[in-house]
DNA sequence: ATTATTTTTTGATTTAAGTCAAGGAAGGTT
DNA sequence: AACCTTCCTTGACTTAAATCAAAAAATAAT
C-alpha cells in the first residue's frame, strides 16, 4: 500500500478527522500493513496492547471465549473502523479476541505514536474522548438487548436498526452469515433460523439469502419494544 | 453542606483528581446539593444530560426499563462516585434511569462548568480518558457476564470480585439486597434464593442474611469459569 | 410490642431457547 | 460437472430459568 493510500485511509479515521496533512503524513510513515487470511488471529484475549489497528478491507470480529469455546461477539469491525484503542489507550492487554472473518487487510498503528500525538496536540484527546463515549453508548444498547429482550425481540430490534441505519429502507442485506449474526446476538443459528421462518410465513418479513425485506415494521417494532412474540 | 466540605468530596473524584485548590473551590461554588429520600427519581431515560453527579451519601442505582416495567440494573452508585458523565460529556440524553434507593445525597456539576474546565487545562481530558476506559472495560465484563455463562456462574463469579475488591476476604457483606443483586446479575429474586440456598447446602457457602462467607473457594471458582453448576 | 411493609424463601408449573442429530442448500475449487 | 466445505434449516428432546402463588422472615413504623 502506498503512502498516499494509507494517508486517505486514516485521514477518515473518526480519531484522526482534522488533523493536520503533516501529521497525517508523519502517521503514515510509522504505521505498518498487514495481510489476513480468512480466519487468521490478529490479536488473542490477554495480549500486550502495543498498538490499535484500523481495518482497510475485509471484515473482523471481536470476540470473547467461553472456557467451552463458546463465543460471544462483541461486534464486526470493516473498512475504516478502528479497533483495539481502549486497551491500547490505559495500557493494558487486549480484554478480547480478534479474528479476520474473510481476506482483510489491516494498518497497525503503534502506542508510542500514539502518545507523541497527544503530547503535540492536547485537543486531540477530545476527539478521543468523543470516540470513547461513543463506544460507550453502543455498550448500554448492547447490554440492554442482551439482557432486556428476548431473542425475537433482540432480532426483530436488529433488522430495524439495520434499516434505521439506511435511512428506514425497506431491503437490508446482512454483511456476516447468519451464524455470525446469532451470536452477535448471543443465541445459536438453530434459534436465528426459526424465527426468521416464523417471521416470513406470518409475512413480517421476506428472507432471501441474506437479504430481509421488511414487509410489516409495525409488527416488527411492536417485537422490538414489548420483546413479545411467540414461536 | 458548606463549601469547605463540598471541596474535600470533589477533591477525591477521579475526575478532579489533582486540581488545584483554586479550580477546586470555583467548582465548589457552582455545584448544587440535592436532598433525596429513598425510592426518589434523579434523572430518567431521555432526559437532557446537562451535567453529571456525585453520590455523597447513601446509594443510587441506575437501571433501564423494558415495556413491562423489568428492570436490568447497571449498576450502583456509592458516596464518592459518580454517574452521568458519559451523556453529559456528548450533550446527549441520559440512556438510563437514576433513582435514589435509601435516603442519599447528590452534588450536582453541570456541563458548563465542566467545558470550562476543559479550555482552561487541556490534560483535565486525560483524566477522562482514563475514567471513560476504565468504563469501558466494566461494560466488557458485565456483557461477558450476561452472555457467556448461567446465572449461577455469575453469582458465582459476582461473590468472588466483591471478594476480590477486599484483598481475598473470605466474609463479604452485600449492600444492596439480594432483589437488587439478582437485577443486576439479569435474573430474578427467586433463582438468587434458589442458587444461594443449594451452595449453602453444599457448604461452598454460608448465607446468614447479607453476610456471605466463602467456604470453598475452589469450587466457586470452577463454577465461575466454566458456568457449569446444576441446581 | 404490635402492626405494617419489604424482603426472602419454597413449591408447582410453564416456557423459551439450548442441545443433539441429520438433511439440504449454497458457494467455492479442481 | 462433481467435489468439498461451509452455512442453513428442521425435528425431537432436554433443561435452565421465568412465572405464578403463597408463606415465612426480616425491617421499619406506629
Amino acid at each position: 500500500m502506498k503512502v498516499i493510500e494509507v494517508i486517505e485511509v486514516i485521514a477518515k479515521i473518526p480519531l484522526f478527522i482534522g488533523l493536520p496533512k503533516e501529521q497525517l503524513a508523519k502517521i503514515a510513515g510509522i504505521v505498518t500493513e498487514q495481510a489476513l487470511d480468512k480466519g487468521e488471529a490478529i490479536f488473542s484475549q490477554g495480549d500486550e496492547a502495543s498498538g490499535f489497528y484500523v481495518v482497510t478491507s475485509g471484515m473482523v470480529k471481536i470476540f470473547k471465549l467461553s472456557s467451552e469455546g463458546k463465543e460471544q461477539i462483541l461486534h464486526f469491525v470493516g473498512p475504516g473502523q478502528t479497533f483495539g484503542e481502549v486497551p491500547m489507550f490505559s495500557g493494558e492487554r487486549f480484554p478480547a479476541n480478534a479474528e479476520a472473518i474473510e481476506k482483510s487487510r489491516v494498518l497497525f498503528i503503534p502506542r508510542t505514536l500514539f502518545l507523541e500525538l497527544i503530547k503535540q496536540d492536547p485537543f486531540f484527546a477530545m476527539r478521543m474522548l468523543s470516540e470513547l463515549s461513543k463506544r460507550l453508548r453502543h455498550f448500554n444498547r448492547l447490554v440492554e438487548e442482551l439482557s432486556l429482550k428476548e431473542v425475537p425481540g433482540r432480532l426483530a430490534a436488529y433488522i430495524l436498526y439495520l434499516s434505521g441505519s439506511k435511512g428506514g429502507a425497506e431491503e437490508i442485506t446482512l454483511s456476516i452469515t447468519k451464524g455470525h449474526l446469532a451470536s452477535l446476538l448471543g443465541t445459536i443459528p438453530e434459534t436465528i433460523s426459526r424465527i426468521l421462518g416464523k417471521m416470513s410465513s406470518q409475512d413480517i418479513i421476506r428472507v432471501q439469502g441474506r437479504k430481509i425485506r421488511i414487509l410489516n415494521r409495525r409488527t416488527l417494532e411492536e417485537i422490538s419494544e414489548s420483546g413479545k412474540y411467540f414461536l
